[in-house]
DNA sequence: CGCCATTTGTGCGTATGTATT
DNA sequence: AAATACATACGCACAAATGGC
């Protein structure tokens, strides 16, 4: 038989709802058989007679494990296990600063305050285990952003690519999972305040600042333009507080 | 009529599932009316209907945003606005904790790496804004975590209360939940590795040194103490991967 | 207290869209 | 091109929980 049980649970228990018994279940189901991403999970129907549930909770089940990306389903193809991003703390984050952008922007103002004290308090290991190749290349990107900012286009891609390099190096997932959510959330939230496009270019030029203190292996000095780098959205979070 | 849009959308469109359709138009749906965390939101049978959608798809939808705490829903009461934590990434790392230390423990080393770099990025605010207040519940939380460990008891709890009161006073909502959030999951995961009881009360020691600290008014004292509070954690998952 | 209306939770049948073979 | 396997969507009926009367 191959009845997913999570736990013995004997006859007459309430285990709270069905769709949370059967998650925990297929969770269950993950960690007993060392699935990794990408490996493929029972059908529905098979999940259904496994666990012992109709068609609905199961179904409400995968649908919150999806969410946290735990599974992941393809239409007409199968159920499978799931990267595990952060893309649920980028949804639900993102919704809170739309909601709190209505007025003022304090979740933005929030997301950019971790953004900072996480570059900043990494800045000693980033200068630590840099090599020249990194170096080069977020050269190279610094160069990308002046010219695009030069020509009045915008540098979201090139931006976010040099913020995950930056602490590429340290060869911590998770920290570079969360530098790319905050930054999603940032790039979504922030356009409900219209920067000036001085701004775009102040704020490429404060990336270059950052390649210097990197080179230098000033690691006061990398905070220091890290912190300037943020100068230009503060400002704007700033004076819309105020009108 | 009380059709609810998000776009004007078409005729023969095709916008992807019809949860995420529904999802989206739910979120509009709290924008547009600026509801609060606690404000209620239309029944299934009347979202149904607004939204153009049967009960199992807008089930779905309202299920995955109940995940992302975006709403909540209470049996045979109704569905209100959710509060927006982040219990999403707390789950989501939590399985990868355990997914990962079934062999090594290498998720539950970046979390601690995260934890450490919030904590003494942070620190040179902490001193700044630090009020007598704040120091004397530090210190009260420090002697009863020496009291608990004394007696071979364990202080979850407490130590929970203490890195949130660290970071209370900078005001930075998100910084808290955060810290939140990672205390939750290492405090889920790291029961795996079984620490001994010696790390406890090392651990509860190394409390009293980050009070010390903050009081003397000494950074990088704090940030040398919020290091070696971790040592014994650290320590732990290093253990295991030798073994 | 019990009763009852409201609302969400669960189960099931069926038809449709999609991808692989 | 056809067949197969699978997820998607819809609709209905009943169970369970909550709150008010």
């Amino acid at each position: 038989m191959t009845t997913i049980d999570a736990s013995p649970l004997r006859g007459a228990e309430r285990p709270g709802p069905r769709r949370q018994e059967v998650g925990a279940k297929i969770k269950e189901y993950i960690l007993r058989n060392r699935l990794k991403p990408g490996d493929i999970l029972p059908t529905e129907a098979e999940l259904c007679e496994a666990v012992g549930a109709s068609r609905s909770s199961v179904r409400e089940a995968v649908k919150i494990l999806s969410a946290l990306d735990i599974v992941e389903v393809r239409h007409g193809h199968g159920t499978f296990v799931g990267r595990m991003s952060l893309a649920a703390l980028v949804e639900g984050l993102t919704f809170r600063g739309l909601l709190s952008g209505e007025e003022d922007h304090h979740v933005l103002g929030q997301v950019v305050d971790v953004r900072q004290t996480l570059e900043q308090g990494l800045a000693a290991q980033v200068i630590a285990v840099l090599d020249s190749e990194h170096q080069a290349a977020l050269s190279a990107l610094a160069d990308e952003m002046e010219s695009l900012a030069a020509q009045g286009m915008d540098f979201l891609d090139v931006d976010r690519t040099f913020h995950v390099k930056l602490l590429e190096p340290l060869g911590n997932d998770l920290i570079l999972q969360l530098t790319e959510a905050f930054w999603q959330v940032q790039a979504i939230v922030a356009p409900t305040l219209r920067t000036q496009q001085e701004d775009r270019l102040i704020t490429a030029q404060r990336h270059r600042a950052i390649v210097h203190a990197v080179a230098a292996g000033n690691v006061e000095g990398l905070q220091a333009a890290i912190a300037e780098h943020y100068a230009p959205i503060r400002a704007s979070i700033a004076r819309v507080v105020q009108a």
